[in-house]
DNA sequence: CGCTTAAAGGACATACTTATCCTTATTAGA
DNA sequence: TCTAATAAGGATAAGTATGTCCTTTAAGCG
């Protein structure tokens, strides 16, 4: 469904998110141990999620992550899937088929439309800052 | 979601239970064409599927792969990506965890959790049998 | 300025998926 | 019995995702 790339970010965002909220930075070495993820490897994502304008990154002594108030407030999972692992999840044939089209349908599609479109709404609904809330109150978690 | 030897297989299956209702053997060239994958790697997985005891074979000449009516009658789509996939897709943490659960959710969990179901009721739901009727009719494709 | 901290970036390593090739076993039919 | 056809199986290759390591760049601070 999704990639590792794209849970890490997810999770990372979550948490930052959080931490964002309280006024403070977080580096990687935090991040890595908060959503129970390799090291190295979220570093990779962080920078991705940099890039892509969603956190923003401090260098230096007293530097790590952290979001901007006015990214979180309008900033979505589809945002961030989209951005790691492309249109693929809302574009694809279940099948594998070259297009995921009405006209020519693979034996599925008319039971699977249904619930792509779920997932791509249940991306887009879910507001970074809303699980956040949920996060901070300790009805989720972001590890196990 | 799939991987590419589960949407082969599936694919397969559903071409293969058409031939088999028309009393024909198939060989994997033909498999492949009709499905639009490679021939050796098709090989592989339906030689997956005659070990799930979900098709079967014969060797030699005028022999190929087929479908036993008893079979077909109650083959759903769950269990060939059980089969093939394993069962990650039905027990897998959208995020994850090592464990999807109720009590740990995850942020995405309660709202990913319908979805999930859906998924698997599709899946379940899926009989070979019926899907094979619709491509009969040419109210689906198998490739593009 | 020089030291320390931390992100950014590049190169490399590992694992898994996907795909191909070649050999072996089995069967039908000449 | 011999040959051709076909599935089964093993080895290998190619590609992608995941993960690690090391160097470079930027920033704070004494
Ligand atoms: S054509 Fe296969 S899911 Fe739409
Ligand atoms: S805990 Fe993440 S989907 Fe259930």
């Amino acid at each position: 469904m999704l990639s590792k790339a794209c849970e890490y970010c997810i999770k990372a965002v979550v948490f930052l998110a959080q931490r964002s909220k309280e006024g403070k930075l977080s580096i990687v070495k935090e991040i890595a141990q908060a959503i129970d993820s390799p090291e190295a490897f979220t570093a990779k994502v962080l920078q991705q999620l940099v890039k892509g304008g969603f956190i923003s990154s401090v260098k230096g002594v007293k530097g790590g992550f952290f979001i901007e108030e006015k990214t979180l407030q309008h900033l979505n999972l589809l945002q961030i899937v989209t951005a790691i692992d492309g249109r693929g999840l809302i574009d694809n044939c279940m099948l594998g088929l070259n297009q995921c089209s009405e006209v020519n349908p693979c034996p599925v599609h008319h039971l699977y439309k249904g619930i792509k479109a779920d997932i791509v709404q249940l991306l887009n609904c879910s507001l970074v800052n809303d699980l956040t809330i949920e996060f901070s109150q300790k009805l989720s978690v972001l590890k196990n």
